[in-house]
DNA sequence: TCGACTATTTATAATTA
DNA sequence: TTAATTATAAATAGTCG
């Protein structure tokens, strides 16, 4: 090759390398497009410096996808092939229990009884009076749990209300009747007497009166077109 | 190279290219071997012959997946990545939806209500019982239908009865007091003579009486674990 | 069809500018 | 540094057995 036999093993020399490796690179693609047009060959070469750096030759009218799907095939070493099936497969089990779902919840509302039968219909029915009641169940409970807090509440209000009153009576007959330590309680007591008894007016129902059904987001139909 | 200056093009004999392609294969190998040890670098060689025979060479612990992964990564045409997270992003769509659904259903069932509130509850309430009688009513309907068929198919057969009885008798009488044709009628009257009545004994109830509720198939657990 | 063998060309490592 | 030069090794086209 060049100035003395050259011993084929790494250089240590990194900038020497660099030098080499693209003299060589050259030598490499030349004789690349050589065999291309010599033999009419299609080659795929991919090269990677040690400092990161790709390069590539590819035979006209050729991609290196080709090539490499050619080598796979040939080799029968495609690992992308089954895996992409089996996420195809996987897609397509998602769709058929998606549809199953929802076909029931339609019977569960009602719609699409056409193909059951008698039984079906009944078993449905018994099936769904006995969730209703379920559900009854838990809306009672619900309100009866949301009762039983106002109600500790409004019984803690009104204490702390009727406690505030008796002291603030108390302060007032001081007020009328001062005892010896008036001068020092003087301000305090009228910061009372300028409280704000609205301060007592809570709202005990938090918005109970219509009952809409239907929350779009829980019931609505999750539409989900596929490519 | 040789004897005399070679031409690069394309080598017309197809036993010289074939000779040629093996050649120059061996030195192209063996360049991207030395690029390897003494640049450090990564070599992925794919070649097609004009015969389509393949042919490689790719670096010690390296494979041409690898650097052809890197390379599509390097040019920016991996038309893979996009489509494969697509795929991943669909999955998850449909998983989740899938979630939602049995959700839906679970609470259809009177199951996982506890974080619906009051309203939610109400409202899951009436629509069920709202759902619960369009069941019943189609139940009604189909009950109806085929009472209706059966009623329908009894007058039917009854009505054949009738007619056949009625037959029998006229036949009967003639037997009895045979009319000027009997010579040729003989043989089809001792025919029907000869029917089974019991013919006419045909079942009202078809399975009506067990209606065990839930169907397997209908309605229970769409279990799926993915990988 | 296949190696083995040259006569040459080609590639390139070392050197120089 | 990088680019050009050069001495030498390597590659290989054509040939022969």
């Amino acid at each position: 090759m060049g100035r003395g036999k050259i011993e084929i093993k790494r250089i240590e020399n990194s900038t020497n390398r660099q030098v080499t490796y693209s003299k060589r690179r050259a030598g490499i693609v030349k004789k690349a497009k050589e065999l291309t047009v010599l033999c009419d060959a299609e080659v795929s070469l991919l090269m990677v410096s040690s400092t990161g750096k790709i390069h590539e030759y590819i035979s006209p009218s050729c991609t290196h996808k080709n090539l490499y799907d050619r080598y796979q095939q040939a080799s029968g070493t495609d690992l992308w092939q089954p895996h992409y099936e089996k996420m195809q497969e996987h897609l397509q089990k998602l769709k058929d229990i998606n549809n199953k779902l929802r076909k029931e919840i339609r019977q569960r509302h009602g719609e699409d009884l056409d193909d059951l039968g008698f039984q079906q219909l009944r078993g449905l029915e018994q099936n769904m009076e006995k969730s209703v009641e379920c559900v009854r169940n838990r809306k009672f409970h619900v309100i009866t749990t949301q009762t039983d807090t106002f109600k500790k509440k409004v019984k803690n209000h009104e204490e702390t209300h009727n406690s505030l009153i008796r002291e603030f009576e108390e302060r007032d007959a001081d007020f009328r009747f001062p005892s010896l330590d008036f001068e020092g309680d003087y301000q305090s007591t009228i910061g009372f007497a300028n409280g704000n008894p609205q301060i007592f007016a809570f709202r005990l129902q938090p918005k109970l009166q219509s009952a809409d059904l239907q929350d779009e987001e829980t019931y609505g139909s999750y539409g989900l077109s596929l490519s």
